[in-house]
DNA sequence: ATTTAACCTGAAGTCAGGTACAGGTTAAAA
DNA sequence: TTTTAACCTGTACCTGACTTCAGGTTAAAT
């Protein structure tokens, strides 16, 4: 059994965090002592869950129905699968999104690049993609499409 | 010159943004034709930028420092340069933690997969990676590090 | 000429995910 | 035993990026 201090510094969360987690649900029916929470190993896993499911974007409404399913037991493993197979999509859609976003920004640092060289942007303003090198090329089309 | 209605439209963003964004700083030295804002092409150019870089994460404040370089021509093209170099290794950084990201869930995956077909939990609990398939070993070692 | 649609401003409201504060209780250390 | 550190609650506040609203002006259409 843990502290809030403890479970607080073993994850480098604020303890105002923790409590607001509790309050939001994210802990279904942890103990208490004398009005002291008290996190068992359960809470310890669900936290290293609730971490996982933050980085993948799930907002706390969706992490706290997700804990609840976990008090459920084997009945709730589908729904459990379900969800991380949702998540797993979300994170997938958002690095295909990133890398295009990264194009984007490859291209116009190649475009400062160039605009310093020159000294102005006369002459990128009218370059057509066939013209550019075929890197930036690449990333030019990719980044705008 | 366009309406901030037109440039809703094209854009696909609300009136209301658009003079939020205006209202922040990010279409310095607009036009008004006798208390209407007069978008010109320039307006259209500095929006396609502030698209890409809202994609990349930058904020609002920061934005505004970008489009006020941009008004000072050339003498500002190194600043240009700077700032997008950093938010393209930003979005560098944030496809590796999405990366990382993606092989948490994909472990998690497996393991309700599994928790499924066991009807329980206890054979995983108890699991130590060299048990795992090997595409999943590495997944969970790489989301776990 | 009048109506109506699109524009304007400033201020307030919204939402997520916390963080800070005031005032009070519990429990470990001196 | 007393102090002090760590805990508790409820409420209020914060940030970022908008959105909504009330009340007023401009300009296009009838």
């Amino acid at each position: 059994m843990y502290t809030i201090g403890q479970i607080s510094s073993m994850f480098h969360i604020p303890v105002s965090t923790l409590r607001y987690y509790d309050k939001e649900g994210l802990f279904p029916d942890m103990q208490r002592r004398s009005g002291i929470r008290a996190f068992s190993e359960k809470e310890v896993d669900a936290l290293h869950m609730i971490e996982c499911l933050k980085k993948t974007g799930m907002e706390i409404r969706d992490i706290k129905e997700f804990m609840h399913w976990c008090q459920q037991g084997p009945a709730t493993y589908e729904k459990r699968r379900d969800m991380l197979l949702q998540q797993k999509e979300a994170v997938e859609a958002e690095i295909r999104r990133m890398n295009q976003v990264l194009d984007m920004v490859t291209y116009k640092c190649w475009y400062y690049e160039q605009a310093i060289a020159d000294g102005n942007e006369e002459r990128l303003k009218s370059m057509t993609p066939d013209k550019m090198p075929e890197k930036i090329r690449q990333a030019y089309e990719n980044g705008h499409k």
